[in-house]
DNA sequence: AGGCCGATCTTCT
DNA sequence: GAAGATCGGCCTC
């Protein structure tokens, strides 16, 4: 998922941005994942479903989460985009965040990023191969920071799934949620 | 730059 | 009835 452009087309335009931070979630073992402790229930009823559509989920009642659903029918794996980098439609991801198009915080976390490219409730299992929202192959500019992983983030009740290195992100790319300590 | 806190509501206990 | 895969505003240093 990595480097993969996330596209959205809607009446308002085209969106886009390059995937710089995700995070896996490996139901029904992993304990920081919705689907764990093989909970299947309507909210998470796409992560138990074939691959290749989008597992949405409102979190704090507020803010919409979008994870791509990864493994077989039956497998309730999914990878939840923390961050992306704005590579087209900036301004209308601009105008939706009510906020400068050059500012970091456009699309640095994963309700952000949802904003941003006008992703909501409306998109609840929607397939992936589009063509409103779909997964690309991403252009390199030629400065991609390599690939580093780290725990994940806000995970605190899971336990001994808290300290696994399940999370990918770009080095030195300011749209990274979480600098890194070190 | 970093810490604290309130917002706001679905989901599951 | 409580907690949460978060965010942004306001505060202090």
């Amino acid at each position: 998922m990595m480097g993969k452009l996330l596209v959205h087309a809607t009446a308002e335009g085209l969106s886009a941005g390059r995937i710089v931070e995700t995070e896996a979630y490996c139901g029904p073992e992993d304990g920081a994942a919705h689907s764990h402790n093989w909970r299947r229930t309507a909210r998470t009823e796409t992560m138990w479903g074939p691959p290749g559509h989008a597992y949405m989920f409102l979190i704090y009642g507020m803010h919409w989460c979008f994870n791509a659903v990864v493994a077989a029918d039956g497998v309730p794996h999914a990878v939840l985009i923390r961050a992306i980098e704005p590579i087209e439609g900036v301004e209308l991801m601009a105008a939706r965040r009510g906020m400068a198009a050059t500012r970091r915080e456009l699309t640095n976390g994963p309700g952000k990023l949802c904003a941003a490219l006008g992703l909501d409730a409306a998109h609840k299992g929607v397939d992936l191969v589009g063509p409103g929202l779909f997964l690309s192959e991403g252009r390199g500019t030629g400065e991609e920071g390599a690939i580093k992983t780290s725990p994940r983030i806000n995970i605190d009740y899971a336990g001994e799934w808290v300290d696994k290195p399940w999370r990918w992100y770009e080095a030195g790319n300011r749209y990274v949620s979480v600098k890194p300590k070190e």
